[in-house]
DNA sequence: AGCATAGGCATACACCGTAAGCCTGTCAAC
DNA sequence: GTTGACAGGCTTACGGTGTATGCCTATGCT
């Protein structure tokens, strides 16, 4: 028999906490950075806060809703730098701010990528607001900053999702690749790297050492650097 | 009883085709496109091909592999361009060309996001090769040419899944959206862009006629001439 | 002719999202 | 106090998913 079900005047009361919206959502992101994409299912969420699938459903309306609010927690975890200097030093910490971000909940870009539909709720646009206020501070006009905003917000999710997905860096994430030993038609995989062969991609096989090295913190502020002062150029050849 | 159950000496023979991977890989590379990610699911693919959903396992390990397989058919869509030309010409062609192939392929940016682990079919790296190659005839070491490799390639992805995924643009994917009305805590969807509080975020509300009538092929080359721009410089600061 | 094998098919299992409805604890109105 | 509404849990059930297992047949080699 389920619990809740005790004969009244029971000593000890069930006293788990109310189920709330909030909770579910944080519980839901917590699972998503943790264990990845699909291991959310209502199940999943459900079990993590102590309650039935079905639960769920009178906080959120479904699962699409529960991704939205994963999305919207993900926003709010942005933090405002500090806008009361020059408008290029703004700009870089926002950009660095908002990498920490999507490194901080990689799978994020994933939701939004397969999702494909634009944020609503409000606060989640905040981030949004700001990067447009600093990019007009620097006294570029509206359809101009709407091109930079799309530019940076591209780069930075872009470059974001080569580092965390490992796309053709070639040495990592070996973890998820380690059981799929060679069945098919598919190379051994474990001595990937070793095995490329030098004549048909000597490029890729010249730049191997480069690519295992490459620090992404390097990698990031090298392209926002050509980024800002690409657009800083353009700012004081128009000026306002 | 089955099909190819039939009596001995039965006149019309089945006449289906024999089944192999590439028919699999293109039939479920056609549903990706066509009916999106989500809808590419072994039962559905079988259907597709005239099949039962286990046959498909004897040319594809698992759903993984298949996966793996329609990023393999993507990249062989990319078409190399003429490389007889300055390299910040044929820089320019292979980005817009591989733009392309993620526009007539969108969900694949999806696929890779959420799959997070690097292509190791040989033909996969084929365009990656390009790239390095280019960079390097520009006369930048490898070290730099592995930075600006990501930075181009992560700019390309992340500005055409914005492109593709309208995450903020706030005018567009109004179809998949339409059907959602506010049950929950939730704006109305549909007048969305009308009711933004100017108060609250004035930046986005100046800025929603040109996010609208953005056209998605000056962004790109906007961020594109920035990028490249800068890069030429650096080349001939530093010359080989 | 006999037989191995490749490549179909059917069944079964565990998991998924969620529609429908049930049960209980809380609380306001009388 | 009793009553009734209701919020918020729970159970069951249905059709979808990936895939392990095993069967059956058509093909090709000896």
């Amino acid at each position: 028999m389920p619990a809740g079900n005790r004969k009244i005047g029971e000593p000890e009361a069930p006293v788990r906490e109310r189920l709330t919206r909030d909770r579910i959502v944080e519980a839901a992101l917590r699972i998503m950075d943790d264990e990845g994409l699909e291991a959310v299912s209502m199940r999943r969420v459900a079990r993590e806060v102590g309650v039935e699938a079905m639960s769920l459903y009178h906080h959120v309306r479904d699962k699409e809703d529960l991704l939205d609010g994963i999305c919207a927690a993900v926003m709010r975890d942005f933090r405002f730098p500090n806008e009361d200097r020059p408008w290029i030093e703004v700009a870089r910490d926002g950009a660095r701010e908002w990498r920490r971000v999507l490194r901080d909940h990689p799978n994020v870009i994933a939701l939004w990528a397969d999702r494909q539909r634009p944020m609503t709720e409000l606060e989640s646009l905040m981030p949004m607001e700001f990067a447009l206020r600093v990019i007009q501070r620097a006294g570029i006009d509206e359809r101009e900053g709407v091109l930079i905003f799309n530019v940076l917000g591209g780069f930075i999710m872009g470059v974001v999702m080569m580092e965390v997905g490992a796309m053709f860096s070639a040495g990592t994430s070996r973890a998820k690749v380690a059981d799929r030993n060679a069945v098919h038609s598919k190379l051994p995989d474990e001595a990937f790297v070793q095995f490329l062969p030098e004549d048909q991609v000597p490029c890729i096989v010249a730049a191997l050492p480069h690519l295992a090295a490459c620090d992404p913190d390097e990698q990031f502020e090298f392209g926002l650097d050509l980024l800002l002062a690409g657009i800083e150029s353009r700012v004081v050849a128009a000026p306002a």
